[in-house]
DNA sequence: GCCACCGGTGGC
DNA sequence: GCCACCGGTGGC
């Protein structure tokens, strides 16, 4: 097992695993465990697999340590989330789909040159196109967003007559389709053939939502204009009530000394 | 400058 | 007390 790299299978092909055992200090005999990308880089943590890997793979019943997933096992394994104390929140381990789901959005980089010592790492094999899974929208499911208080914030209205097809047939999922959809895609965003309606599982469009094909009409175009409209205005005067309650607050303190 | 390697520490 | 995770550094 020492310093040799062996096949992972419940990784992706081409990943390797090492266990390197500790020869001197006080922690000798004991063991280091490490992972290999199939383009050599290295991890030594689960947290940075997870980090790399994203939601290509669901590696929550993954051991690092065994490289083995654990089925059933309700994931009890020692995660720790440095920087966070915890409270009484959901099950925000590696497994949080919001966090995997955010990671396949197209996200703008900055790369600065300006500075002389800066340098850019890249990885080829996670800048190219990576697969996705089918029906992903699916693992969403149960999952609301909360503010700070807990409370459990509304979610989107869809459009009326939107019709969802698929294994879970339910609005959610709908929303985070067409939403992900509008991130991913630089084309319309349409819905499916008649013939995805008939047979999902085969002739599904991976690129397009899973919901009948729809138009977006000029009524569809006003009414999403009001919604926005009204948005920005809750935001301009949350924004003005913040300001006005931060100068009140410092000209207190300048009072108080 | 890189990285293999061990130590330190926080969460359990 | 154990150990997952990651910081730090000595050796190259």
């Amino acid at each position: 097992m020492e310093k040799r790299r062996t096949d992972c299978p419940a990784l992706p092909p081409g990943w390797k695993k090492e266990e390197v055992i500790r020869k001197s200090g006080l922690s000798a005999g004991k063991s280091d465990v490490y992972y290999y990308s199939p383009s050599g880089k290295k991890f030594r943590s689960k947290p940075q697999l997870v980090r790399f890997l994203g939601s290509s793979v669901d590696l929550s019943c993954f051991d690092f340590r065994t490289g083995k997933m654990a089925p059933g096992k309700l994931q009890k394994s020692k995660q720790r989330t440095r920087h966070d104390p915890g409270s009484g929140k959901p099950d925000l381990n590696t497994a949080l789909p919001i966090r995997q789901t955010a990671s396949i959005f197209k996200q703008p980089v900055t790369k600065v040159t300006g500075h002389p010592g800066n340098k850019v790492k890249s990885d080829q094999q996670r800048a190219t196109e990576q697969p996705r899974q089918l029906f992903w929208e699916k693992r969403l499911k149960g999952l609301r967003s909360s503010d700070v208080t807990q409370e459990t914030l509304r979610t989107m209205d869809l459009p009326s007559g939107l019709h969802c097809i698929g294994p879970d047939p339910s609005e959610d999922c709908l929303l985070w389709a067409i939403s992900s959809a509008l991130h991913l895609s630089s084309g319309p965003i349409s819905g499916q053939s008649s013939s995805a309606e008939k047979n999902p599982a085969v002739w599904i469009n991976c690129s397009q939502p899973p919901c009948r094909s729809f138009t977006v009409t000029e009524q569809h175009i006003r009414v999403q204009e009001q919604v926005v409209n009204q948005v920005r205005r809750s935001l301009e005067e949350a924004l003005t009530a913040d300001t006005l309650a931060r100068t009140a607050e410092s000209t207190r303190e300048r009072r108080a000394r």
